[in-house]
DNA sequence: GCTGAAATCACACATTA
DNA sequence: TAATGTGTGATTTCAGC
């Protein structure tokens, strides 16, 4: 049976502000959004424990790092068997470089993010991960050269009533 | 004149803690990599200003909110001027559905990542976005139907001795 | 790295709607 | 009855030494 959670308008708020920074003390988020320092602290709470909030991180600048190099990689498998495809899912969730991997509809199997500190770094990980793998027929490389707009947040309109979710416990 | 800073074994390990919650007490972290309390209060503080550390946010899980769909969308413009490039990476970062934007290299110039909660949502959002903004000559979308590895975090090696890191201020 | 003051967190209970 | 607000002790942060 599926449990609901309503954010309201104090819930959707709290939610753009903790998306920004979590650090804050709940204290100045009740002044925020009007309500009493243990109600914002409880309600952050069950935001936490319904699985809304799924984490709390710190985020790391990679361009900080050195880890200068984004790059976008397209690739077709020969073998597209369910157990070759888990193989490959596997050894790519391995990889560090590798930051994000999905199996993709169109042309080619799965797209993935690879964080790599320069070209050549890039160069050896597709040698090594991907063309050297056995089980890839086809693969491409696209570069991002400009970053446009890079949202980790989702935002959450505060006008609006109510949002019932599902939640999973 | 560029500045250092030296990212030693402790530094790392913080980072990969903190990647993973930075809701953890200070003391609960000194105690993991072997140092006081203050210590471990101050390295933490030392990696926030540099800008090693970008922020500190709650993650919200987007499937948890309803937000079920992910598309790739690859735009080609019309006309390529810079005020034109200038204009649609505006128009891009304004809406709300649009989680990343990358002028990319290869055959077309944008790569998208949307969010929306289903394909009625997303067909809204490609014909007034894209489809009805003027200057797109060419547009693809690709579905991600599993996402096999998701990454928000840098894996740091803690063998390793020391990594300089420059930094902005 | 240690200590102590100031701030924050988090609980029990009364209150309200 | 379920959610909010008030008051208070336990923790935690953070500066000075």
């Amino acid at each position: 049976m599926p449990k609901f959670h309503t954010l309201d308008k104090v819930d959707r708020k709290l939610l753009n502000l903790l998306q920004k920074d979590n650090q804050t003390p709940t204290r100045m988020l009740a002044d925020k959004v009007h309500i009493s320092q243990p109600t914002c602290l409880r309600r952050i709470r069950d935001l936490r424990e319904t699985g809304i909030i799924s984490a709390d991180v710190a985020m790391i600048d990679p361009f900080a790092l050195g880890y200068g190099m984004l790059a976008f990689l397209e690739v077709s498998l020969t073998n597209q068997s369910d157990e070759h495809m888990q193989d490959f899912e596997a050894r790519m969730a391995k990889e560090a470089e590798v930051m994000q991997c999905y199996f993709v509809s169109g042309d080619y199997d799965y797209f993935l993010v690879v964080h790599v500190i320069d070209m050549d770094a890039y160069y050896q990980f597709v040698r090594r991960a991907i063309s050297g793998s056995g089980n890839v027929r086809h693969f491409q490389s696209r570069f991002p050269m400009k970053c446009a707009k890079f949202a980790t947040r989702i935002a959450f309109d505060e006008k609006a009533a109510e949002l019932q979710v599902r939640i999973a416990k």
